[in-house]
Parts: C-alpha cells; structure tokens; sequence
RNA sequence: CGGGAUGUAGCGUAGUUUGGCUAGCGCGCCUGAUUUGGGAUCAGGAGGUCGCAGGUUCAAAUCCUGUCAUCCCGACCA
C-alpha cells in the first residue's frame, strides 16, 4: 500500500501535531485571518449538523423550547452578578464604536448568555404559572483566550446553551442532573464516547454557579477533555436580576436557574478518541456519510449500474450514503474516505459483478469481507462498527485510569502513563492546588461514587473520590 | 501575555547565510488520449501582491524596523 501523498503525523509519536494534521487533511476546517478563528469547512459543519439534530430532538422531547439572545450584552447588565462577571471580564471583547460614534456604554460580546436571559426572565415572569420555563439556545459565543486550539479552544465557537428556571431548588437540581445524562448518553451512544459524570470542585465551577456537573472524556494521548457542563445556580442569579414570582400562597419568591451546554468541542474529542494514523474516524452514529461505494471503474456500465442499485437499497433504508462516481482512481478514493473516516465502504467492480457479490471494508478494523449483491445487511455492520468503537474506547479509558494513594504514586502514574487518577481528596483547596503545582494534574471532577480513605496530598480523612488528569 | 520556530501558487517546498537577469521544483488543477481491484501514464496548459506595511539600495523573496497569522513550550483559561 503507498502512502498518503501529505502522510499524517504519527499519533503515537506527536498526539498536538496529529490533531492539528488530521483537522486540516480530513477538510474539517480552515484557518481564518483573525487569530483562533476557525472556518468550519461543510464536512465539518456536517458534523455539527448531525449533533445539533440529535440533542436538539432530545430536547424538545424533554419541553425545552428554542430560542434567539442578542449578541451584545451592556456592560451594566454583565455586571450585576459579581462572581459571574469576574470570571468571564478576562476573555471578553468589548464593542467600543458604532460606525464612527463612541458608544456611551460599551457593549461586550456574549461569552455566556446567563445575564441575557436573566434579564428576560425578570420581564416574563411574574406567577408561579409562568414556571418553569425550559429555554435552549444555538448559537457562537466569543472568549478572547490567549492560546487557541482548532475546536478544543477558538475565539469563537458554536455551542447550545440551555437556561432554565424553577420553582423549587430541587427542580433546578433535578434539571441539572436530567441534562448531565443527556449529554452522558449522547456521548456514549452516539459519539461512542465513555465518559465519567461528576462534580466540578469550588475551585474548578462554573463563575456563579452553586454547582457545577461534568462529563470527562479521555483522549487517546491520556489527557482528559470536559466534554460538557449542567449546572444549578440556585437562587443566586435571580436575586442579582431580581427574577421574582408570586406562588399560591401569594408571596414574593426567587426563581431557581439551572444552565447546560455542549459546543463544537465535542468534534474534537471524536477526533481525539477515535482517530487513528490513517485519519479520522467517525462513529456510524455521528457520521455525516455512512457509506461509500466506490466503483472501481467508472467505464464499465454494468458496475455503475449495480452501485447504483446498491445506493438505492442503501438510501431506502435511510442509510446516509456517498456513491462517488468521479474519475480518479479507485486507489485515491479508498484513501480520501478513510481520511474522512467514514465508517463503511463498499467496492464494487467487474470481478464483484461476476460473482455477483461487493467487497465491504470497515473503517474501524479495515477488515475486509465479500456478501453477495441481493443478501447484505449494511446497517447490521454500521452497528457492529458503533460498538466496536465505543468498546475500545472504554477499554483504553479503563486501561489508563489508576488508584493513587499518595502525591508520589500519583506523580510518578502520570509521567508514565496518562490517564485518569482516581484518588481521595480532603476537600481543601490547599490541597487541590498543591496536586496541580506537583503534578500538573487538575481535579477533573469530584466523582457520585464516595470517599474511602485519606487525601492523596494531606492524609487527612477523605471527603470525595476524585479523578485527577491533564486535561486540554 | 513571555520564550522559540515558521510564513514563497490550492498543498508541500528550493532559493534567504554572501541582495543581481524572466522566482525553480513536486503534488494537485484544466485539456486530450490511454487507463482504473490500494493514491495511473503520456503530451500540452493555466496558476505568484514571495503574509502585510514601511525603510536601506542602482537593484530586495533575500538586509533593517514594525505588524499580522500559524505551530511548539510556558503562564492563563469554561
């Protein structure tokens, strides 16, 4: 087999440069001029398209309703929640002019939309009737990070954003766990994805938020990636708006706000965890081509007959399918749809018509296999392909997440072997940042499962299990 | 934001040290022919503000200054 022309870097050997490799070759994106902006080519868009499909329709299963916030917050109204506004005020970009005029209140672009809809839930809300309301939006957000990284980290990203409120603390939290399952099992059974829920530590949560949940993900190269966030705000945010209602008993009450969103990262963390030396690699659930068939020759009307025909039965069964009928060789084809990972190709040509018969080749094993032309079953291999992917990846998460006793074991584990660390953790700050200092390590989530011995950094008696990683 | 590297056609690059005639090459692209079971062959053709701006010079891809972008390391970080 010859190499790819532009062959990709060796993952194994430089994981950073296989990624930024693969994003380009597998025509995801491009770089704009502006610094960390990424242009999202259409087999990239496709993607997100997919995503957006998917959650979207769990969400309007769940009464969430869609809708649009301004781009543009005022700078008072980012304000008015102080720890909200003090994480965020160093990654925002300010609005300063309109057309030539100085604006008198300069306008930040939103980062996060919680004061935009903060504010609109003070108008809309005035009985407990009004409750819940189950808003989502889809939409790019700005944060002027320093150092970018295509779709891992960019100026501006898209994303959904979900803002809910309630009546009761419990609702809120309710909502907030309902979300993180959501976002856990679209990971696990559409992207392929396995992911450890948890909590955020004091340290690590979202800015306002009383808490803040998570699904880690770990990436092939032991680093692990917040896939997505849920979290409850309590009445925090209604009492900086002044979000109040009047319950049956005809009293004044705050409303309790939940927020949950996933974004573009996600495409990165299908790259990272199912990509290999070949390309990328995308689960049958998630690809935006399923299946391509490939005649070997484009000159021969009986082959593009029957992959015709096999286009047919493919797409009547809703299969999403690529017949490429374009003139370059059949060997540039292979290769060009492996880089784009798609799942299934089928090859068809004369000594396939023969014995009337094509040739089926998966992605994830590049196994090959020969079924007869009028007795195949494409969807029965797609899925064979999904729980392979999703297997192996839990079974490399599995082979790289190790016990820590201590600050020693833990520092040695990482510079061997990346991955996650589940060890106990008092619940100091102090602590939670000497691990970082150590080891480089941060608290990726305080795990549902409890405590059962002493801190890895002090000894002292655990409050939380927690998995430590390097994360992106 | 600090340290380092890079920027020449769609992609990859030579040329920069030591300034010099019309900026070379490979892949890709277009036309035609022959081809097609893992990136075809031959022939012809198109494509360049040398990242951008300014400076030095008879002369700048090359030297100087600034600036923008990308990559790596660090710091920062929903």
């Amino acid at each position: 087999m010859k190499k790819y022309v532009e062959a990709i870097t060796d993952m194994d050997k430089d994981f950073a440069l296989w990624y930024t490799d693969i994003v380009k070759k597998a025509e995801l994106i491009d770089y704009s001029s502006v610094r960390g902006c990424m242009i999202l080519k259409p087999y990239g868009y496709a993607i997100w398209e997919r995503i957006q499909k998917i959650l979207d329709q769990k969400f309007k299963e769940t009464n969430h309703e869609n809708v649009y916030m301004p781009i543009f917050i005022p700078e008072s109204l980012l304000q008015k929640e102080k720890e909200h506004v003090e994480g965020f005020a160093p990654e925002v970009a300010w609005v300063t002019h309109g057309g030539n005029e100085k604006l008198t209140e300069k306008l930040c672009v939103r980062p996060t939309s919680e004061t935009l809809f903060c504010e609109h839930y003070a108008n809309i809300i005035q009985s407990y009737r009004d409750l819940p309301k189950l808003y989502n939006q889809w939409c790019s957000v700005v944060r002027w990070e320093k150092t970018t990284r295509p779709f891992l980290r960019s100026l501006e990203f898209l994303w959904q954003e979900g803002h809910t409120a309630h009546t009761t603390f419990e609702e809120a939290e309710q909502e907030t766990l309902k979300m993180l399952d959501i976002y856990a099992d679209f990971c696990e059974k559409i992207l392929a994805i396995p992911v450890i829920k948890g909590k955020k530590t004091e340290n690590e949560k979202f800015a306002g938020a009383l808490s803040t949940y998570t699904i880690e993900s770990l990436m092939h190269d032991g680093r692990a990636l917040q896939s997505g966030t849920s979290h409850n705000f309590g009445d925090g945010f209604a009492k900086a708006f002044d979000i109040q209602y009047t319950d049956k008993q005809n009293k004044l009450q705050y409303v309790y706000q939940t927020s949950w969103g996933i974004s573009t990262r996600l495409i990165g963390a299908i790259i990272m965890v199912h990509g290999d030396n070949n390309g990328l690699v995308l689960p049958p659930n998630i690809a935006p081509i399923q299946i391509a068939i490939i005649p070997i020759t484009t000159k021969k009307s009986e082959v593009i007959d029957a992959a015709k025909m096999i286009e047919a039965k493919l797409k009547s069964q809703n299969l999403r399918t690529k017949l490429d009928l374009t003139d370059k060789s059949a060997g540039w084809k292979f290769s060009e749809y492996e880089m784009k990972g798609v799942p299934l190709r089928i090859e068809i040509g004369p000594r396939d018509l023969e014995n009337n018969s094509a040739t089926f080749v998966r992605r994830d094993t590049n196994e090959k296999i020969t079924l007869p032309l009028n007795n195949f079953d494409a969807k029965e291999i797609l899925d064979a392909i999904q729980k392979n992917l999703f297997d192996k990846a839990l079974a490399h998460r599995n082979k790289n997440t190790f016990n820590a006793e201590n600050l020693e074991q833990l520092e040695k584990i990482l510079s061997n072997t990346p991955g996650f660390i589940k060890a106990n953790w008092c619940g100091n700050l102090n602590c939670e940042l000497a691990v970082k200092e150590k080891t480089g390590a941060t608290a990726r989530c305080i795990s549902f499962e409890p405590a059962n011995g002493k801190c890895v950094c002090c000894g002292k008696n655990a409050q939380h299990l927690v998995y430590w990683a390097k994360s992106y």
